[in-house]
DNA sequence: CTTTATGCAAATATTTTGCAGGCGC
DNA sequence: GCGCCTGCAAAATATTTGCATAAAG
């Protein structure tokens, strides 16, 4: 696995910091649910996480875990996302580690790259549309070795929308 | 304004091709939400593609501009997508018309570009992955010449979804 | 101790579906 | 005419909120 690892803690100090900064409160299921979403390395849904949680903590409801992520998302460190017709996803925003999409359009498996070439052409679009450009978002969609080798087989996660 | 005009034609046509090809019907209702959508320069809600068309065709509901979304979603004409926090939006996705977005976070004024280069480059890294792509999305959030000119002051249109 | 957060369930909002009549082909 | 579509309302989902209790600072 080339999953690029997460700098959760980098992660959970934002989260406190603006927790500290708005006088909110670090609970444990705040943290919990804050490091399984980190963890997660940026793409999951509400279920599953709150699956994750109720893991270690069964009496976590779906309200504490929209109210988090509703937090993560005023600070920052998370955005919404629907990738195809799917259920809403969560993924990670934070500065640290910027990573763009490849989605296979056949199975819905989502791979995360980097690539300098990319970013620095994007900064000189936007310059020479006289913009400042503070950050982007590029997904590819395509068809992933797998979907096409066996063509309607074994993707890496079945679990889609093919109309 | 330098609204780039979309080729709403050639996307009805596309949207009539697939209808034809799956034996669905041309409805005065589908051609009226689909040419709402692709004339609304790929950015809309629900909300506000109903009552764009409601304007003449008051009967229209929310199921059937549901239904002709999802449609057109299937055929790669639309998309759906959350920007922030707020409602759900559609944008159009048609090959034809190969733009990128330049979004201004100030004043929320979309910019429509292409550059070779980039997509060069995004052929490269998805067939690097083994992928083979099928086409893509971008988008770069920046600040706009006049928003920061006047830094809070006047931008092209202000309605912006800052949270 | 005081204030804020949690968990539950009820309230809202969003999206989908069933069905009778209407319309495109 | 036949079969797909529409509009309406009801159903299914998804998300938010109110409130009593529990926990954090």
């Amino acid at each position: 696995m080339q999953e690029s690892e997460v700098d959760v803690d980098g992660l959970m100090d934002q989260f406190h910091a603006y927790l500290a900064k708005n006088q909110l409160k670090t609970t444990r299921q705040r943290d919990l649910i804050a490091q399984k979403f980190f963890a997660a390395n940026g793409h999951i849904s509400i279920e599953e996480l709150l699956a994750l949680t109720r893991e270690e903590s069964p009496r976590i409801g779906y309200a504490t875990v929209y109210r988090t992520l509703k937090l993560l998302t005023e600070c920052g460190l998370a955005a919404h996302r629907r990738f195809g017709d799917g259920q809403t996803m969560y993924e990670t925003a934070g500065d640290t580690e910027h990573h763009d999409h490849l989605i296979c359009v056949e199975c819905g498996y989502v791979l995360e790259f980097q690539n300098h070439d990319i970013e620095r052409e994007q900064e000189r679009v936007a310059r020479s549309f006289g913009f400042n450009l503070v950050r982007h978002r590029l997904e590819l969609y395509g068809m992933c070795p797998k979907a096409r080798g066996i063509k309607g087989g074994s993707c890496p996660n079945d679990d889609q929308q093919e109309s």
